[in-house]
DNA sequence: GAGTGGTCTAGACCACGGG
DNA sequence: CCGTGGTCTAGACCACTCA
């Protein structure tokens, strides 16, 4: 029939139907009237609290769902979503001093203490993808290595580690065997006479790719952390690009600096 | 009628119609067949293309939306999203210039940029956020100040700036006037004895809540880097917290890290 | 088997903005 | 004005999983 949405007599709400159920449950969710973990109604109760079909119901959800907040689990109804192992990541060169007794708790709480991790290495030799290609400073018909990582915890995706290196450079060394290479790859680049004396670091978020969201099985509401290094030798030349994909909702990153402090770090 | 998805005879594809639908675009999308800013076809036209009715064709394209591929805007059609500002955002510690008048680095780098920035400030008394709680070492019943700024880039939102100090500590400083402090907030804190020298940065992924998609005026398929700055003083006394929310699409953390190299940034 | 969400159809009327 | 997407209805059949 379509009869457009309830318009209150008088008033000037015009929230669709669809957006008010986002909104109530929204609400609900965020004020943690409904916790993680918890059940939601299902569609046709909430049809019958708000009057309205089927379909537009699952507008509603869709909404939420899209937004990272709740998650179908057929057919056992909707979820809150729960909040996941969020691992703190971090940063190599910052020291980890024992800060503050608060400080250090909560980095306990949210360091993964017995999981287990595992990885899958893959290599291939490819042209570079157009990022690496720039930091590379490579040029149209030039190679890579693609040493590509998938880091597993208790068998669940965690992230992507993937290390992009001139293939010119680096022919014929072990950084083209597929396995763990324990003295680390870095180590190797600088027995090759490349040792790395500088790093741009980039971070950015985004939704993920649809590469991304099939190796880390990704599903809706679910942006990733993508963290790009690019090192070089002493002599400025870029040696490595690796790109670190991280999903949102289980990574924090952290890193710590001492005096010096400029202050604004806006 | 509902007769399900279109079974090739003998093959085992089942992908949902609206799937297909959403990955065939996708895939002209990443490779760019179609680019940034190009239109795609009508719903009626995707339906015909597909042989599917115009629900189905929403279903998909609602898919492209919410990965953030594609905008709708109404009632031109919808349009491959296009590439936006990406601001790259030194951190501090390693910027060149010395302190300059600290006022508004960040207002600097934006006029040079030949962008006009601008921001407004607005201050309140609260009971703490949980993680500010939790990174200031608050009790339950304790105020904090919180200093909020939202910055615009040519009269577009673009990222978030709270820091919330405890009110006790700063109560009846200039900290709490909703304007500019030309010497920066820091600089003021510190002139009230509790000068920073060490700060913990959290850097995370996530979509945004929803006091964030509205004061960032934020659609779907949006996510937000947040960006947690915790100071502490020489005493190891957290003193300020500040968080930061950058627009997904807008911002580019950048960071240079020179020897000591521990290498492993992974 | 029963109940959940997943997919799809075939309509309808509305709101908005560019020509 | 007209075409676009935005919202909504009222059905239908399917797939999965848990009790």
């Amino acid at each position: 029939m379509g009869r457009g949405r309830e318009r209150l007599v008088g008033m000037a709400s015009a929230r669709a139907m669809y957006h008010q159920l986002a909104d109530t449950y929204r609400a609900k969710i965020v004020t943690e009237e409904l916790k993680p973990g918890d059940r939601l109604p299902t569609e046709q109760e909430l049809g019958e609290e708000f009057n309205i079909t089927r379909g537009t119901v699952r507008d509603g959800l869709k909404v939420l769902v899209n937004e990272g907040l709740i998650v179908p689990a057929r057919p056992r109804g909707y979820f809150v979503r729960p909040h996941e192992l969020s691992y703190v990541r971090p940063q190599a060169e910052w020291r980890k001093q024992p800060a503050s007794p608060e400080m250090d708790r909560w980095m306990e709480d949210q360091t993964v203490l017995g999981r287990t991790p595992s990885q899958h290495i893959s290599v291939e030799i490819i042209p570079p993808p157009a990022k690496v290609a720039e930091r590379l400073g490579l040029n149209e018909g030039d190679l890579v290595v693609a040493r590509r990582r998938i880091r597993y915890i208790d068998d669940e995706p965690f992230n992507l580690n993937d290390s992009f290196y001139s293939y010119d450079l680096i022919k014929g060394s072990e950084i083209l065997n597929p396995t763990d290479i324990p003295r680390g790859t870095n180590q190797a680049l600088a027995d090759l006479g490349y040792e790395q004396v500088r790093a741009i670091d980039e971070v950015e978020a985004r939704m993920p790719l649809p590469d991304e969201v099939n190796r880390l099985q990704l599903g809706p509401g679910n942006p990733v952390l993508v963290h790009r290094v690019t090192g070089f030798t002493i002599d400025d030349k870029p040696v490595r690009c690796t790109v670190n994909v991280l999903i949102g909702s289980k990574h924090v990153m952290l890193f710590e600096r001492s005096k010096a402090v400029g202050g604004s770090v806006s």
